[in-house]
DNA sequence: TAGGCCATCTGGTCCT
DNA sequence: AGGACCAGATGGCCTA
């Protein structure tokens, strides 16, 4: 049984480290997200700000303005935020492809971004990993060059409980494991590869 | 109440 | 000229 433990770095939020693996910033995080995924409040228009909110610049306010300036104004104020609904369009897709995220929290933008990162890293790291077990299980030595030996691999969340178990040096209570079994074209049933990625220090 | 996160407005810059 | 992109500023909302 193969065991991949991220060394655990205990770090106040906001400081960056890269030494994690698969992790997440915070759990849980702010509060419960009524609105699916797409329909994000973000997306909802906000009150207009008032005038002393605009910038202050030398321009009068956009009530005030008018002519063909202010109109163009409006109107790169309008792709502006079309472009950002756009991107906040994206970001919602990135979070619903994430794993093992409790139902009731929500990313934010920050943490959706580290965490595809650490993610995209983790798995790059379970198709090595599966690759050096089919080189050393498989008759004919190494096929390094073939991660078809990988069919899937099946992310869950582990609870802090159930986490210290599978690795009693599972330390902080505070965090959520993403646990990942790899499964095999070339073997019925799963590999025994797992890994335990610390989600406490999500930042890097 | 302070701090974090966010949407929005805005002007500047670059590109087509 | 107009659109895309960016960063700064601002205020609202929410949570600890």
């Amino acid at each position: 049984m193969l065991s991949l433990m991220s060394p655990k770095v205990l770090c106040a939020r906001g400081e960056l480290r890269s030494a994690d693996l698969l992790t997440l910033g915070r759990f849980p995080l702010r509060g419960p997200v009524n609105q699916p995924s797409g329909e994000s409040s973000e997306n909802e228009p906000r009150k207009p700000p008032t005038a002393s909110s605009a910038k202050s610049c030398k321009l009068p306010p956009r009530c005030e303005r008018s002519g063909q300036r202010g109109r163009r104004r409006m109107k790169a104020n309008d792709r502006e935020r079309h472009r950002m609904h756009n991107l906040n369009s994206a970001l919602d897709q990135l979070r619903s492809i994430l794993p093992a995220l409790p139902e009731d929290t929500k990313l934010t933008k920050i943490e959706t971004l580290r965490f595809a990162h650490n993610y995209i890293w983790a798995l790059t790291q379970t198709l090595r990993m599966a690759d050096q077990h089919t080189a050393d299980h498989l008759p004919g030595g190494s096929d390094l060059g073939s991660p078809v030996s990988v069919s899937s691999a099946e992310w869950d969340s582990v609870s802090p409980a159930e986490s210290a178990e599978a690795d009693p040096r599972a330390c902080c209570t505070s965090a959520h494991d993403i646990n990942c079994k790899i499964f095999s074209r070339d073997q019925p049933g799963v590999i025994p590869v797992t890994f335990y990625f610390r989600s406490l220090c999500a930042y890097q």
